[in-house]
Parts: C-alpha cells; structure tokens; sequence
RNA sequence: GGGCCUAUAGCUCAGCUCGGUUAGAGCGCUUCCCUGAUAAGGAAGAGGUCGAUGGUUCAAGUCCAUCUAGGCCCA
C-alpha cells in the first residue's frame, strides 16, 4: 500500500527530511559501496578556496558535478567522489593583507613569515563550513570528510615528486619574467589585480630618431623612428621591432631630413608634407644597425644588438609601426628578445629607482626621469617630437604608484618543449561545448608559452630546489628524502616557509652547503595535480591504484578554467604521466542577475545559495541550472525563473502522484507483483507504456553525451503529456479504481522517478519512499540505491504513438472550434466530422478519446463521399518537391495550388499519382508531395491545419440540450461539494427542485446525474425540515442541498 | 588589438547540427472555455525588420562573408 501523499507540499521541508534520511541511512556511502566491485567512473573534484563565502555560481558547477555521476552510479559504475580544497596563492595573501592592513612584503616581513602564514592557512578554514551547508544542502554527493588539502603535507610531498619528474625531463630552469610589478610595494601583481588598477593618465610620448649605422639605408644619412611612452626604458634599449609583412616607407620630412617609418602611420607621424622616397617591407629592414639612444649604463655586446627585428606584435595603429624593445621592461619585448639572443638589461633597482652608477638618471625614481631623459634626447638632437598622451595605465591596487613591468629571475616550466604532445592530448579529449576544444583553448595550446611556476611569496609550496655557491641543483621529491639528504629529522615538518627555509643540505655534486631558493610555487601548479596528490601518490597511493583512477572520464567547471584548471591539469598530467588527466570536460558558462550583469556584492544584485535553495528548494534550484537554457552560454537567475520550475515541472509531477496515491489508497489498490500484461490494456495504458519506455531511453541518450537540457526537456515533456493528456483523459478509471490504469501510471511514475533521480534527487527520493519502497519486494532503502530502468524496445509502439500524436493535434483543433463556434464545451454535440491520413485506422478507443475531450456523441470521417459538404485545398509539399524539381519548385508548386484540388485528390488517391502541366508540359506528382486539406463548406465550424481537419455539427437537438443541462447541474453539485468541503470519495444526498425544461433534463438523466457526484439519494423537492445546510441556487432556476449521507 | 561565445515576442529561452514557404514555448496582458489531483489545463487575440549588410540557393532564423553590440578570456 502507498504512503499517503498530500496534494500540498513544501519542498524545502520536504527535502530537510530526505536530508535526514540520507543522513540516517547513510546513504551516499552505501551507493558506494554498493559498487565496490563495479567498474570505476572516475571523477576529479576541482578544489574550491574557501577563503570566501561560497555563491550562487558554485551551485551551477556542483550541480553538474553531481549529476554525471549520480546517473553514472545508477547505470552500474562505481565513482569515488573526493572533495577537495586549493589553500595556496595569491588571492589568499592579499585577503589575509587586506585584514592585516599591510601595504607590502615589507609588512609581512615585519610581522613574522610563520604569523603570517598560519593567518592564511587560518584564511582558507574560515568558510569551509559554509560550503560542507551548502554541499550538503543542494544534494551534491562528494566526499567531505575526507577531502583533499592542497597544504597538507602529504599533498605538498606529492607536488615535490612530480617537481622532481619534470626536473628530470630537463623542463624545470630558470629565467627572466617580466611580469607588472608594484616598485613602493616591492611585489608583483596577479593579473586579477593588474585589473582592478587601470587608470586614466598623461603620458609624455616621444618620437626617437635612431640614426642607421648599417644595413640597406646605411649609407643614407637617414634614421629609424621609434615611438613610445615610457621614455624611461629608452636607458635599456637594446632593439627595434617591426612587422615583417607591413610595408615601410624612406620618407623625406620637410625640414629635409630622412626617416624610416610605417606607410600607413606616415601622415600620423611626419606630418602631410612629408613624401615618400622608397618603400620596403619590413622584413627587408630586419638586420638594419642603429646608433643607441643612450649610453648611460653598460650594455652587453651579445646577439643582433641594437639592430632591426622583426615581431608579429607591432601594430601600426599608433605611434611609428618600429617599436623600441627594452626587453627587462615588457613581455613581448622578452619574448622577442629571447628568441633572438638579445641580453636583457636592467639598470632600474627593485625599488623603482636607476641604480647609483647609472649616468645621468642614477638614483632617480623611474618614473621621475622621463624628464632629463627627453631633455637629454633633445639636447643630442634625436628627440624628432615630444606629445602628452593619454591612455589607460595600470597602478597599484593598494598604493596606487604606476607599475613597471619589471623582469625578475623566475622558475619556468618549458611547456612549449612539450606543446605538440599537448595538442594530442587536446585532440583526445572531448569538450562540452565543442567549441573550446579548437577555438578558446586549442588556440591557447597553438599559442603556448612557457609556464611561470614561481612565485615571490609566501603562502605556497615551497620550491624543492636546493642550490648552492656553485649553483648546483638539488631538486627534492619529498620530505623523507630532504631529511636524508640533509641529515635532519625533517621528515614530519610543516612544509611551508620559513620552516623548510632554515633546511640546508651538503650539495651532493661538490658539498658545498645549498640553501633552498626563496619562491613558492604558482597555486594553480597546486590543483593541477591533484589527480595524484590527492591520494600522496606515489608516497602514500600504490601505482596500481593511481592507475586505476587516472585519467578522469569526467570533470566539469566553468570557462574561466580554460587557462587555469583545464590547462594545468591536462600539463601536469602531460609532462608527468605523458597523458592529460581527463577524457571530457564539460564547460559552464556564468551565472548573471535578472539583468544580465554580473552578481557582485558592489552592485547588491547577488542572490545567496542557502536562502534561494530555502525559499525554492534545492531540486527547483538544481533543475534551473540543469535544464533552464544552455548551461555553456551565460544564464540569468532570479527568483521568477526558479519558481517557474516548480510550478511547471516539480509541482505537476508532485501532484501527479499525489493523484495516484490518493485513488490507488481510496480502491485499497497495490502494485501487483505480476501485473497485466501491457499488451492486454487498453489503448490509452499501451501509449503511455510506449512513452515511457521513448523516456527511458533519450534521458539515457542525453545523460551519456553530458546532455543535462536535453534530459530536462524529455523529461519535462513527458510530465506535461503524463499529467495533462494520461491522467485528464484517464481520471474516470481512476475513481473507479482501475487496475490496468494504476498499474501504468505506477510503473510510468517509478521509471519517471528513476531518471529524474540525478537531477532532482529530493522530490524523487520523497516518491520513491512513498510509492515504490513500501510496495515492491526487495526495492532498494533509496532511489539513490536503485538501478537505471530498463528500456524495452518491444513496448515501443511508433505506430501507437503516432496515432496518439494525431489524436492530440485534432483534440487542439476541435478545441479551437469549440471555441469560435460560441458553444462552450459543456453542451455536447451531436458529431464531429474528421479528416486526416489514415483516420480509418486509428484504433477506436483513441478516437473516442477525441469524442470526449471535445463532448461530441459521434465521431465520423469526413470523407470524399460527401462531396457537396466538403471543399479540398491543395498545397505544395516544398521539402519533397524541392528535392526532385530544384529549380523548377516554385513553378512546380504553383502548378500544384492552381490545379484542380477535387481531381487531383481522386487522382491521388486512385492511382497513387497525378498530374499537373507546368510550363505545357505534363508533369507526374506523388501523394507526398502534396497537401490535401478538406474542409466542410457551411454551418460547421471547422479548423484545419496541414492535411487534418475537424468539423463540428452545431444542431442542437431538444435531446443535446437537455444532456447539456444535466452536465451542467452536474458541474453545479460538483462546485457545492468542493465549497462543502467534502472529501472527494464522500457519498451526499441530494435534494433538489427545477422547473420546465430542466426539470425534464434533470429527471431524464437522474441515474447519471446520481451516479456522477456520489449520490446515494436524489431526490425531488426541498426537504421543508432542512434548515441547514442552507440551499444552493444558480441563475438556471436550480435549487439544491447537500449532505453527507 | 587578438580569440571565442551570445544576439529570435515586453521578459526568459527553444529552433540553427541536417535550409522547405504560417518561426515556437513559458511568463506577463485581453477575452473566453474546462475543472471530484494540480500552485493547474485549454482556445483565441495583441506582441517578431529572427542584431545589420551582402552573398550562395528554386528556397535562408538556419549555410558563407563582413560589420555592430554585449559577455568571457588574453594582450
């Protein structure tokens, strides 16, 4: 027997008891366990920092983190689920800074390296409650209680192995990195915040002349013109670039004086009256010597120095199209500057300020010598002009002091040595949406650079790499071994700074004493290799078992982790294991407010996990991310949105079963263990097994290509049909207890839970508990426990469900002309004339189910036979005549509409074919290419639409109407009882009193009348005695009471 | 400046892979119908230059090119 299952329901109550139930019944570990000799799933959790509090965009990314393997679990699969916390980086100092009201390293410093650090480590603790609520509340199955710390030990020990491996390889050296850097707070910026600090300023710009000392125009007297806006690092010039494919003009000044620059900047930079003298390209000017602007500052006579090459990067859009290189103070001009040999030259101290020895500027804070620079310049006649310019600079967050962008020694990891390797792994690797996988990150493979790995700071994994006085490395894979190495019991520290800092060990190449070096390790280094780490492989981890889970089938975040996780876990695998961590990634877009924007606390648009999921609950939450839209485009949120889930799909369903409950209890009805078979039940009961066994199979579909919409939208529709057209249509058996209509709605309704299961696995786990367990033998303790139903091809009847298709299309047909013709549906007609393909076949029942959605007694073909009633369109099929005639359509289907609707559909119907004349001559048609639409001619209402039509008979006889006023008494004693606040199975007694016509009508029909709204007595005339309950009366005349008998 | 994504009704979104002549759904609005599960359901109506331009084609919301706007990532 079913639980009882109210038609009102509180979603988030309801779920806080499927929490506790799941609590109590452990049931996420049983669902594990229950697999433990299943083939593994694997998936890799992408860790979180929880140094703030978690948002609504975690719900999006945890939702489909469960879902896959949720489903993954129920077809068979067993899958670990590990959580996972990323404790290192920048982001977690600049919090902790901020709380501390630090301005830079140097208060760090002051404060103490192991304060500070135990701060951070404090930091990322802070909010780990907040997200286990919200993990724990929104449903999302992962192991938390024994999750994985990227600063634990064990982890920190599992990086240093794989540092060590790559070492090994010959990838892991050392370089120079220029990078924006704050010289008052003595530190380098993350890009995140280089972005928060861009301002408006005025630049001084000066155009440079570089006299030509060798090359094509050496002999010319003529110069080079730079451009640029940081005249400062003019000091460290040490090349110029240009473009190889642009063209450059000799162009002769007014003053007469020749300069070198891009044709299209000619006008820009030298003024109107210039003209031209010879052109080249730029790759002609590659090798061209020049005189240096400076001499201030010893300038190393290495590679092509101070001479012309070439770089994709220059633009003509401003300055001259030649670019001057200063390779200590910008990326492109290290990355130029490195591919050619050029030294880098760095007279500026990591204070911001030219070194003392430095003539002229020496001492001089960098952005303070601009001026004696340009005056300089001027004095020795290179300074051709001297402009102000305004553009967007980046400053300091904190101190708001411009930036420099300053080359510092830096750890690289040479990614680009291993880049072809990468592609491959890219190439077998499926991404969710396509796109990515070629566009926004295969072209950031194609463009790969190498890997920055160190950092200059303080909350990270220290870099493993001890150097001595003679600069030998001594890279460590582990605690242990740095305790061997360094003959310390170091094996248990904390391995963080200061404290591995204050190791030393006796270098083993000369055994000299080596000092570890002062960086930690970029954060995201941390996560990408959290396929081993997690598991302290191969410290702790066996390689059998880390085989086992390597690679991931599934991982899934949003798309700002194409260059952050995606990326460094498909490396780290790459360079370690030689294949990527993962086979698919699924890729989400953001989650906006109602208006499009971001949520941020700034704008007060942000909506709380915990509260949205308290006031919607977490299924209508889960199922907006899921199934609202496509999950990789951007999505707005907002409460509307949310209750529309619940109203349109969790709420139809709940009461779909509700309804179930509620007449499968008031027949003292069960689920039989060996129920009728499906082939016995009516026609009705045979589609809807048909229906369910189509949803079995594309929610199947869908799941196993990481489709979550596409579940959502089967599993939506399927709703909608099963409760507005199945159970509309069936609700008389069900008051009747019907077996054969309980028995298919109860299995419709089972495999309906099952599928819904990882989607919204609340409200189903609440179904499964009331419907299924207490009534099937040896059903599972949760729907969670529970296998993936079974598709049954054989109860899919393509033919049936066509039919009912057809069926549903006339019922919306009849509908509309029920609706024009003026007469309301209550009051039956005496038939309905039908036209549509194959209507002689359709199976009776069906189309009596037609009859009695539209109240109409009869329901007859429309056919040829009654020519003088009916009129036949004929239209063209242009996806079928296309096909055959191509360019002749147009003329093909006018031909079609032009002739002879009557003959054509004799001809058609006859012989299979017809013919019409296009252009004089005769031109064979099949059926299929052709439309036929009959319609009745006069005194129907008819509606029609693409070959189907119905047509209502509007006589009324005195007979329909007096059906129709019995109907209509009995809507007036239905509507009394539910005023009454009967129960639907409470049988009443009824007294009542009409007169004429409806008398006659009520007396006529008095059985069905009875039989109709429970009554066990019907009875004539007002009962004088009866002061309460107090009679009913409608403007028919009608007057009745009721009571319970 | 580069790459990618998005652009369809007042709002939220399908449809585009595979081109077919009346472009759909939901929400909201107007009128009506139906109702012994429903917070429901149904019909009609108002509401669309399918971001713009050009091209391919017998036929373009759909394919191609260019452009515009917004977003994301990177310079």
């Amino acid at each position: 027997m079913y639980r009882e299952v109210p038609p009102q329901v509180d979603l988030p109550a309801l779920e806080h008891d499927v929490l506790a139930l799941w609590q109590e019944q452990d049931t996420f570990h049983r669902s594990l366990e229950q697999r433990a000799d299943a083939p593994l799933w694997v998936f890799y959790e992408g860790p979180p920092t929880a140094n703030g509090t978690p948002g609504t965009h975690h719900i999006e990314a945890r939702v489909f983190k469960d879902v896959f393997p949720r489903y993954r679990t129920m077809k068979g699969f067993q899958v670990p689920r590990k959580a996972g916390w990323d404790c290192h980086g920048l982001p977690v100092e600049i919090a902790v800074e901020k709380e501390l009201g630090f301005s830079g390293k140097q208060d760090i410093e002051t404060f103490g390296v192991a304060e500070f650090n135990a701060k951070c480590r404090e930091s990322v603790l802070r909010h780990v409650d907040e997200f286990e609520q919200m993990t724990e509340r929104m449903g999302y199955w992962v192991d938390t209680d024994r999750a994985y710390w990227t600063m634990d030990p064990g982890y920190v020990d599992s990086l240093w192995w794989a540092l060590k491996q790559i070492h090994g390889k010959g990838l892991l050296v050392q370089d120079h990195r220029v990078a924006p850097y704050c010289p008052r707070c003595g530190t380098g910026l993350s890009d995140h915040e280089l972005a928060q600090g861009y301002e408006t300023v005025v630049d001084p710009s000066v155009y440079v002349r570089l006299p030509v000392t060798g090359g094509p125009l050496a002999d010319r007297d003529a110069s080079l013109l730079v451009w640029t806006t940081t005249p400062w690092t003019l000091v460290s010039n040490t090349a110029v670039a240009v473009h190889p494919d642009v063209d450059y003009v000799l162009a002769r000044t007014s003053d007469g004086e020749l300069l070198v620059v891009a044709e299209p900047l000619l006008a820009s930079a030298l003024g109107d009256a210039a003209t031209v003298v010879s052109r080249l390209s730029g790759a002609d000017l590659v090798g061209t010597s020049y005189q240096a602007p400076f001499d201030l500052t010893p300038i190393p006579d290495d590679g092509p120095i101070h001479t012309v090459l070439p770089a994709d990067y220059v633009t003509v859009t401003d300055g001259t199209g030649l670019v001057h290189l200063a390779p200590a103070f910008g990326p492109d001009d290290l990355a130029v500057g490195r591919a050619n040999g050029l030294p880098v030259v760095n007279p500026v101290l990591a204070n911001g300020h030219f070194g003392p020895d430095v003539g002229l500027v020496g001492g001089v804070f960098f952005k303070k010598a601009d001026e004696s620079l340009v005056a300089d310049l001027d004095d020795r006649g290179l300074l051709f002009a001297h402009l102000p310019y305004e553009h967007t600079y980046p400053h300091c967050w904190r101190c708001h002091t411009p930036l420099m962008y300053y080359a510092q020694p830096s750890w690289y990891i040479r990614t680009t040595a291993i880049k072809d390797q990468l592609i491959a792994q890219n190439e077998a690797t499926t991404w969710h949406p396509e796109s990515i996988k070629h566009g926004r990150y295969g072209d950031w493979l194609e463009n790969n650079i190498d890997w920055a790995l160190s950092r200059s700071r303080y909350w990270g994994t220290p870099l493993p790499i001890w150097r001595c006085p003679s600069d030998h490395l001594t890279v460590v894979g582990s605690r242990a071994e740095l305790a061997e190495l360094a003959g310390e019991p170091v094996h248990d520290m904390d391995p963080h700074r200061p404290f591995v800092d204050e190791v030393s060990l006796p270098c083993p190449d000369c055994g000299e004493t080596a000092h570890r070096v002062p960086e930690v390790i970029d954060g995201w280094f941390d996560s990408g290799c959290m396929p081993f780490a997690q598991w302290g492989y191969p410290h702790i981890q066996t390689e059998e078992d880390f085989r086992a889970q390597y690679p991931a089938d599934y991982i899934c975040e949003a798309i700002d982790q194409t260059r952050g996780w995606f990326y460094t876990l498909m490396t780290v695998g790459t360079l370690v294991f030689d294949q990527s961590s993962y086979r698919t990634v699924l890729c989400l877009g953001h989650i906006l407010d109602k208006d499009g924007r971001k949520m941020s606390k700034h704008l007060g648009n942000v909506l709380a996990p915990m509260p949205l999921m308290e006031q919607h609950g977490a299924d209508a939450v889960r199922w907006f991310m899921l199934a609202s839209g496509s999950p990789w485009s951007a999505r707005r949120v907002s409460h509307e949105s949310i209750q529309e889930v619940v109203r349109k799909t969790l709420l139809t369903y709940w009461n779909t079963v509700s309804f179930q409950a509620l007449y499968a209890r008031l027949a003292g009805w069960t689920p039989s263990p060996t129920p009728l078979a499906v082939a016995d039940r009516p026609a009705m009961d045979r589609w809807l097994s048909s229906r369910t066994h189509q949803l079995i199979r594309s929610v199947d579909d869908a799941l196993d290509g990481y489709d979550a919409a596409g579940a959502g939208a089967q599993i939506s529709t399927f709703v909608d049909e099963l409760s507005n057209w199945y159970v509309r249509r069936s609700r008389r058996r069900f008051w009747d207890g019907d077996d054969s209509a309980l028995t298919t709605l109860h299995e419709a309704l089972t495999a309906l839970t099952l599928v819904m299961a990882p989607l919204t696995p609340f409200i189903t786990e609440r179904v499964w508990q009331d419907l299924v367990r207490p009534t099937a033998e040896g059903a599972p303790d949760s729907v969670h426990l529970a296998d993936w139903p079974t598709y049954d091809q054989t109860q899919v009847d393509a033919a049936l469900t066509d039919q009912m298709s057809q069926v549903k299309r006339l019922v919306e047909l009849g509908r509309a002309a029920r609706a024009t013709s003026g007469v309301k549906t209550r009051q039956p007609l005496g038939r309905a004339l039908v036209s549509a393909p194959n209507w002689d076949r359709v199976d009776p029942t069906l189309a009596a189910e037609l009859s009695a959605e539209l109240n109409v007694l009869q329901i007859e073909p429309l056919g040829a036979a009654e020519d003088e009633l009916v009129s036949v369109t004929a239209k063209a099929n242009y996806r079928a005549l296309g096909k055959r005639f191509g360019k002749q359509t147009p003329a093909v289907a006018a031909a079609v509409a032009s002739a002879d609707p009557h003959a054509l559909q004799a001809a058609l119907s006859l012989t299979g074919r017809a013919e019409v004349v296009v252009d004089g001559d005769p031109v064979i048609i099949e059926p299929d290419e052709v439309v036929l639409t009959e319609t009745p001619r006069e005194g129907w209402a008819v509606h029609h639409d693409a070959g189907e039509s119905i047509a209502l008979d509007l006589t009324l006889t005195p007979h329909l109407r007096r059906l129709g006023l019995a109907r209509d008494v009995v809507r007036q004693v239905q509507e009394a009882r539910k005023t009454s606040g009967f129960d639907v199975s409470d049988r009443i007694e009824v007294h009542w009193s009409a007169l004429d016509e409806l008398r006659e009508a009520i007396v006529e029909h008095s059985d069905v009348i009875a039989a109709e709204v429970l009554a066990t007595t019907f009875t004539e005339g007002l009962d004088a005695d009866q002061t309460s309950p107090a009679p009913f009366h409608d403007d028919s005349g009608l007057v009745f009471t009721l009571a319970r008998a």
